[in-house]
This record gives C-alpha cells, sequence and structure tokens, in this order.
DNA sequence: GGGATCGATGGGAACGGTTCCACACCGACC
DNA sequence: GGTCGGTGTGGAACCGTTCCCATCGATCCC
C-alpha cells in the first residue's frame, strides 16, 4: 500500500533521494537518510521487488530445477542451498521436473525463460543445448550440480573415481565375485551421473583383472530407492550358485534395500556380503554401512555460491573459481564390508 | 527483449490490442487475435511477468513455508504441492523456517511481507498472530497444513484421533505395557501437532484404565529421525524390567530407530516387542512395520487446491469448502504388531 | 575571482505491461 | 430513422521503482 512516494512526501524529500537513501546508492547526506529512514519505519514501507526489477531486471530470486524433492540427496541438496539463498537475501524457486516430455518443455520455455529469475541452478538434471540456450541466451548464468548440460559450469563429484574407490575397497578385501547394482534414472533424472558411477566399477574390476559377478552380467539396474534395491538384491542373490559376494550399490538407499533381501535370504552381511553404498545417507551409520560419502548439503551451498559469484555478488572472491574445486568424497568403512568367505 | 510493443508493431495494431489478444481478457476479432499471437510467435516474446504484477498486484507465484525440506514428511508435501502449483500456472517460492528466533523473523518481515507471493501455504509449523498479520494484512490468503495459526484455515489430519487409533490397536491386542515416544519439534517445527498425538495416546490408555508403562513414565520425547528413534528406544528399552510389550512411536522413522534398538538389544519384533509407527513411511512396508498412514503429498496437493480456491482460481468448486474435508489416514496393520508375549 | 569539482537534491523518463475511457461501427428494435 | 447495445480498436494513464540528467551551493585550486 505504501509507495516510496508517500515515504518521500513524509520526509519532505522527492522520490529520487528516497530510493537513494533507502537503497544506498548516490549521494544523500546522513541527515535525510536518517529522515527518510524513520518515514519509512513510521508508514511500514516495504519496496516492491516488482517495480524494482522492471527496471533493473534483477529479481533476487533463483531458480532450482530438480528431478525430485522427496529423495534424501536432492532434499540435502535443496536444504543447503535454500539456507545460502536466505542469506544472501534470494529467493529461491522450484521447479520439478520430475517427468521427461511436454511437462519438462513446459518449464523450460514457460517457466524458466520468462524474466523471473537471475540464475538456475539444475540439480541431478541432464540438460540438452536447447534447454541451457533458452535460459542462457537471457544472460542468465546456470550452473549444473550432479549432472551435465553443455556449455554451463558443472559442479559435480568425481562419480566415476568414487565408483572406482567403492569398487576397490571390495577388492581390496580380497573379493573377485563382485555385483554392481547400478542406479536408474526414471524421468529426467540424471543419467549422466549413474554411468559413470557404473563406468568406475567397471574400471576398477578390470584393471584387477576381474569380470562383474552374478546373474545378468553382474549389472543390474535399481531404482535408487530402498524398496529398488530390495528387489534387485532379490533378484541379484536369488540364486545361490551365481552368487557375488560383494555388491556395490549405486546408491546407500540401494544397499539398504540389499541388505534387507541378504537378512530376507538369510545371507549373513558382510560375513557371507560384503555391501558398498554410495552417498552417505544418514542412516548409514545405523545400519552399519560402509560407503562413499558425498555432502549434498554443502553442495547445494556452493552451488549457491558459484551462482552468487556468477552474479557478482560476491565482490572479494574472485580467486577461487569453481573448477578449482572438486566436490568432495570420502571413504567410510563399516561393518557392512569384510573379507570374503572362504 | 522483445516487448509487447513490438508484437503490436508487427501486427499492425496497438498495444492495448495486442495486450487484449495476448491475454484473452475483452473484445479481440477473431482475425487479429490470430495475426497477433503469430506476430508473437514469430519474435519469440515473453511476458514480463514483473510487468505484469506490477499493474494487477497478483504475482502468479505462492509461498511454501516449511521447518526442513529432507524429511520425508515435507519433502512428500513439497512434490504433491510443486505438483498441483505448476500445473496450475503457479510458481514455488520455497521458503526454510528451520529455526526460530530473528531468522525466523527475518522470513516473515522481509520477504514474506513483500508482494511477492500471491498467497502462502505454511506446512508443519505453528504461526503466532503477528506472523499471520504481516501476511494476511496484505490480503494474501493463507493456509496452514500440518500446523497451526490463529485465524488460518487450518488443513490436517485429525492427530488426536489417530494417536487414539494407533494405541487402541496396541489394546485390542491385549497390551498392558505401553510406551510412546513422542516427537520432538526442534526449531521452528510445530510443537502442536506432537502435542496432539501424545493426547491421543494417552486418551487410549485411560480410557482403558491403564497407565503408560515404562521408563520415565512411559513416555519419551524423540526428535523425530532414525537416530532418534534408536537412541530413545535404547534408552526406553534397556532396563529389562520396566520395559514395555508394546510402543507407539510418533512417526515411521521413529519407529525404524525402535526397532533397529531393539534388534540391537536382542529384543525380537513382534513377538516380544509390538511397533507401531505413523505416517506410511515409503519403508514402512518393506519393514513390516505396522502404522498409521497419512498421506503428504496429497495433502500437498489438497492445500494447493485450497489457496486456489481462495485465489479465486477454481470457478465451479466453490461447493467444497475445506473445512468439509479432513485429512484421510488408515490404521494399516502389518508384521510389527501382535499380540504380548505371555 | 572564476571555472572545475564535489556533494546533495529534484525532475522526469524509462521499465513492460493492464485497463479505463472514448470512439467508431454495426445490426436491431420501436 | 434515431436510439440502443454489443463489438472492436486506439490513446493514455497508471503500477512503483531506478537512474540519468540538470541544477545548485560550497569548496578548491591556480
Amino acid at each position: 500500500m505504501a509507495a516510496i512516494t508517500d515515504v518521500a512526501r513524509l520526509a519532505g524529500v522527492s522520490k529520487s533521494t528516497a530510493s537513494r537513501a533507502l537503497s544506498g546508492h548516490g549521494y544523500v547526506s546522513e541527515s535525510t537518510r536518517r529522515r527518510v529512514a524513520d518515514a519509512a519505519a513510521e508508514i511500514g514501507y516495504i519496496a516492491s521487488p516488482n517495480a524494482a526489477s522492471l527496471v533493473t531486471g534483477r529479481t533476487k530470486n533463483v531458480g532450482i530445477v530438480i528431478p525430485f524433492v522427496n529423495r534424501w540427496f536432492f532434499g540435502e541438496v535443496l536444504e543447503g542451498a535454500e539456507r545460502a539463498l536466505l542469506a544472501a537475501g534470494y529467493d529461491l524457486t522450484l521447479y520439478n521436473l520430475a517427468l521427461d516430455g511436454p511437462e519438462r518443455e513446459r518449464v523450460f520455455d514457460f517457466f524458466l525463460a520468462r524474466k523471473r529469475v537471475d540464475a538456475v541452478i539444475a540439480v541431478g538434471v541432464d540438460l540438452d543445448e536447447r534447454e541451457v540456450d533458452v535460459i542462457g541466451l537471457r544472460g542468465k548464468p546456470i550452473v549444473v550440480l550432479g549432472g551435465s548440460a553443455p556449455g554451463a559450469p558443472r559442479l559435480a563429484v568425481d562419480d566415476r573415481a568414487a565408483g572406482r574407490l567403492a569398487t576397490e575397497h571390495l577388492i581390496q578385501l580380497g573379493h573377485t565375485r563382485i555385483a554392481h547394482l547400478a542406479g536408474a534414472a526414471p524421468g529426467s533424472a540424471a543419467r549422466s551421473v549413474q554411468r559413470l558411477r557404473t563406468e568406475g566399477f567397471h574400471d576398477a574390476v578390470h584393471a584387477a583383472g576381474l569380470e562383474p559377478a552374478g546373474v545378468d552380467g553382474g549389472v543390474i539396474e535399481a531404482e535408487m530407492t530402498l524398496p529398488g534395491g530390495y528387489s534387485a538384491g532379490l533378484q541379484l542373490l536369488g540364486h545361490p550358485a551365481a552368487r557375488p559376494t560383494a555388491v556395490f550399490a549405486a546408491s546407500d538407499e540401494i544397499a539398504f534395500g540389499v541388505m534387507r533381501a541378504a537378512e530376507r535370504l538369510g545371507i549373513a552381511v558382510p560375513s557371507a556380503l560384503s555391501v558398498i553404498g554410495f552417498d552417505g545417507h544418514e542412516y548409514a551409520e545405523l545400519f552399519g554401512l560402509t560407503t562413499v560419502e558425498q555432502y549434498p548439503e554443502d553442495q547445494g551451498r556452493i552451488a549457491v555460491e558459484e551462482v552468487m559469484r556468477a552474479l557478482g555478488e560476491s565482490p572479494s572472491a574472485e580467486e577461487r573459481g569453481w573448477a578449482d574445486r572438486p566436490l568432495s568424497t570420502r571413504l567410510v568403512v563399516r561393518s557392512s564390508t569384510t573379507a570374503p568367505p572362504r
């Protein structure tokens, strides 16, 4: 209701001076600055971001594109990004890119192409050229976290190296019959990440002169959930003859499912079956799951820092380019892995 | 870049006619409507929502205030709400209200008071009068889901009745030594919901002429996570003498933790200990957890429908007022509950 | 002492739409 | 045949800011 004109009138100055006083840009004497501030407080003035962004072109709003919000990894990323954006005075607009096809196009053409966000953080999705263009052409920075997009800065853990690391852990324990439960990427979720982890698995297995072991060539695709891991686990472990002694699961949730399947089948973990996961899920410790941890909440924060830099919001931080900081992972050994039975 | 003026010029009409043609309001002949539409498509015209909301006062944007995004319940709500808003052509701006205190004030005074959202959905938080006012005074509808706010429409499951239902299930199985793991509400999370579930527990226990059983008077507060349930479970089950035969956990995650604690202590579920949860978590089925299901994804969708009605977006749906549809819950009996040992 | 510079301020044109109002045209009705 | 109401269109005001430009007094330097 109260516009800046009212503030100006009450303070006895012009609209322009009031604007300068409130925004802090340009010359304003200390005394009038106070008068304006007092007047604003008195009538409960709240600036209209719409009007401001209409003329400045900046919205103080960042869009986040994400395939799920109810999965652990993505929830964590969102949590971290939200906190960082709030601290920077930015709003966070959420775009759920669950499905492929027309719905996905709509998000890009209808929602993101409009001048409503200053930048976009894409989490866990693979963007194609057109999609990057439709955002980038309008001058908006775009940062990709855990996915891919041609020409856009990419922020990710080294999934291939991490997949190798997980597999090597099993190999070092002496396992020779190792299977992999690869993550399925339904809908719009990034296939690239899953592919890299699987490649890391193959790298390590082949480097050790081994072959993936188990039914279906030792690699089964599982939905990245506990039920997904459970049913894939039943499939993998169902045939005693072809049973591997160790499994690298593409996510901790899959790993939980496998452990549950093993329990159901009477296969002891880790004495008869070693299981290693990927993620550092909050439940991993309680289930004693060995895993390659990553830190999605930090990743969300880092993606925001990246975006702020692109928007010129971090005056002093020009030193550290994004490329210099690969996202960290760490192997955490717990009680779900041990040497193979003899 | 391309403004409506350019479209108008290309189509050979005035700005006003172009606006009418594109928005569909007012009289425009079919032929000019087509010409304008073609012109818009040709130069890739995209309307500026900022300019539009500056004059109309509507932003086509709904704010969601939520204490966590990385907890199952909230993630589901968000997922449901996002989908519904997207379908309605609305943006969703996320406000994480994790902490109490100055940060919380900031969300309301700085972010929500501005004219950037048309309505607010508050999930799982208790709002005070001032907070409702600062939003409501500016004419914005506010809907509260699973929390409370004075004067605002409240959408929630009947937590008290559901808590009673869960407890009665245990009583009907013959249990007389029943404990309750109540949910803690850290930070900004709604205390009201947890209190209601606990009251439901007491209702049922007292109605059966029983008293809560177990250490600390049979009611222990647990953080609403698996680790939280685990440590509360150890505490509750640690003393064999004072051990209850059944536990009603305020959430499924707590229940999982209790089951894990029981396993650790060598207490068989359900033969030595029955466990019932609350939520309908996606993992409940795999863990065989008896629970009172609720449907947060639906709840998110329903909250959006409510908001759309308040914004006058649902022309035909004036019949069903929000108060007519209590959110549904359902007792789902699985293998974690049975008659007490004798 | 006069032009240059600086600090402080006001006027007014944008930004990109929507919408009120006036006007013109048309068929219809009494 | 004049009035009336429904269509179609253009002109212009307006939403609430920012920011460029002009103005103006004071200080300053040569």
